[in-house]
DNA sequence: CTTGGAGTGTCAACAAGGCTGACGTAATAT
DNA sequence: ATATTACGTCAGCCTTGTTGACACTCCAAG
């Protein structure tokens, strides 16, 4: 397997930034950032007998509005069974709306409420409250830099959903 | 609170970095990038009938040989009952060593065995084939920029935890 | 020497949120 | 008519987090 310790052939010290050690790096940075990422968002669903999965189907109700049950699947990831038990709960909770399909019946199109949107957008403020500090600290160069490693690091389906919600986001 | 959706004040397109859907994009790509950076060790993982918090003390305790039980629970943010129940299977199943202190006996050092050490480098190797891939695809300045908005984005704490262990470790 | 407290380990109980498997129902496609 | 798709649900299991309670070892202060 690639070692990469010493990168002292041709290309030497332009490849520094590939050594084991800058790699480790790498990870130990996005496991702690990862905490921080998340943080805010936790301490305000705790209060509400919330979870991150509740976050996350909320998230991209509200990114993709009208989206069906299997879409929303296969962008979080999860069977069907635990998505569903978070979308009961935000359901009977009144936060989202489950629409039957017109064209296609057996499809549900899923929305948010007034109350689903009011705490989507608790969630996102408190969220974008710290990426924003982040990004004004680090500037646009190092923001660029981490969009474009953050793409590459994706699998491609994900990146493809990633391109997908972006091109319809803005 | 602060919206942030159309920068056309002063400073303008200096800050379109800045704007909500931006910032909301950088989410998107944490969300996304983060479940492509677990997903090789995870495999590696369901294998062996371990999991990421196994996979996390494995790397911590390589990181920093010798460690206390104390000082790995502040690197992890866990209770000491969550690791305790990680650690004992490592220890059970030969992967890990605890020695009782020679200054202080009441403390253990942690330290990986030939067969964690294995372990860990195995796993190392699935997380850095991936980064690896990334960093290279980016480039050196895109890497530069995505090292600095992930430390901006720590918790202070976590930003201590992440620098002592950066000096230690090269 | 006794006592207080820190560091550690362990037991029990519980919850969130993943997973699989199986089954039912309605609607669509073949 | 039958197969497939989309969805919901029940039951059961796992990992990994949480609290609370308790015991043990050891160091240090009185």
């Amino acid at each position: 397997m690639a070692d990469g310790r010493a990168p002292t052939g041709i290309g030497g010290e332009n490849l520094l930034f590939l050594t084991d050690e800058q790699l480790r790096q790498g990870s130990e940075a996005m496991f702690f950032a990862y905490r921080g990422f998340t943080a805010d968002p936790d301490r305000i669903l705790m209060d509400l007998a919330y979870g991150r999965a509740h976050h996350r189907a909320i998230h991209f109700i509200n990114r993709a509005p009208g989206t069906t049950v299997n879409n929303l699947l296969n962008i979080l990831g999860v069977t069907k069974q635990s998505l569903n038990r978070v979308l009961r709960t935000l359901i009977a909770d009144g936060l989202v709306e489950s629409k039957v399909g017109r064209n296609d019946k057996r499809e549900r199109h899923l929305h948010l409420t007034d109350a689903g949107k009011a705490l989507e957008r608790q969630l996102s403020d408190a969220q974008r409250a710290r990426l924003r500090a982040a990004f004004r600290e680090a500037g646009p160069e190092a923001v660029a830099g981490f969009r474009k490693v953050l793409e590459a690091m994706m699998d491609p389906e994900m990146r493809a959903s990633y391109a997908r919600l972006r091109e319809t986001g803005g």
